[in-house]
DNA sequence: GCCAACGTTGGC
DNA sequence: GCCAACGTTGGC
């Protein structure tokens, strides 16, 4: 049975619509090499259900950063969402969503978390605040701010 | 490997 | 409904 899209202006009434996001993932899970291999990947396996009502709440064609955790905790990419949320197919039972994400382009340097933690305009964000949240929304700001550390200046 | 943070479970 | 126990995450 097809769960209720959250919309966004229910999840976040006083604020304009999040098309960035962050999401974690440990490298010995799922890197971000092998997503430049695989060229797309179905972001599954989520239990938790902030992160999960995170995920429903993407839009086709939102930016989302890769957030590698762990080994070397840095962000390492620019991905994008193809597919919208849409029943966990790696969920025996529960209400679990995925989404479809594809690679744009990997940051001509990664962001380590150290350097996260020093910047201004990321002191609120919800990697620091939320250490163990794995799907995130980003403020443009943050989202801007990240990218430029990234090397890739828009 | 340690430990803090935090989400979940289950007894009452 | 409270809260202790427990499991997981993730930085260091």
């Amino acid at each position: 049975m097809p769960f209720a899209r959250i919309p966004r202006s229910a999840k976040f009434p006083s604020m304009p619509a999040p098309s960035h996001w962050l999401v974690k993932q440990e490298p010995g899970k799922y890197s971000w090499e092998q997503f430049l291999r695989d060229k797309a990947t179905v972001w599954d396996g989520v239990r938790n259900y902030q992160a999960r009502n995170n995920l429903r709440a993407m839009e086709k064609g939102d930016a989302v950063l890769f957030y590698r955790s762990v080994v070397e905790p840095a962000v390492v990419g620019l991905c994008r969402v193809t597919r919208e949320a849409y029943a966990d197919p790696s969920a025996a039972e529960g209400d679990w969503s995925a989404v479809d994400l594809a690679p744009v382009e990997t940051f001509p340097q990664a962001v380590a978390l150290s350097a996260v933690k020093t910047v201004k305009a990321l002191s609120q964000i919800a990697l620091l605040r939320q250490s163990r949240l794995s799907v995130m929304p980003l403020s443009a700001l943050e989202f801007k701010t990240l990218l430029k550390l990234g090397g890739l200046p828009r």
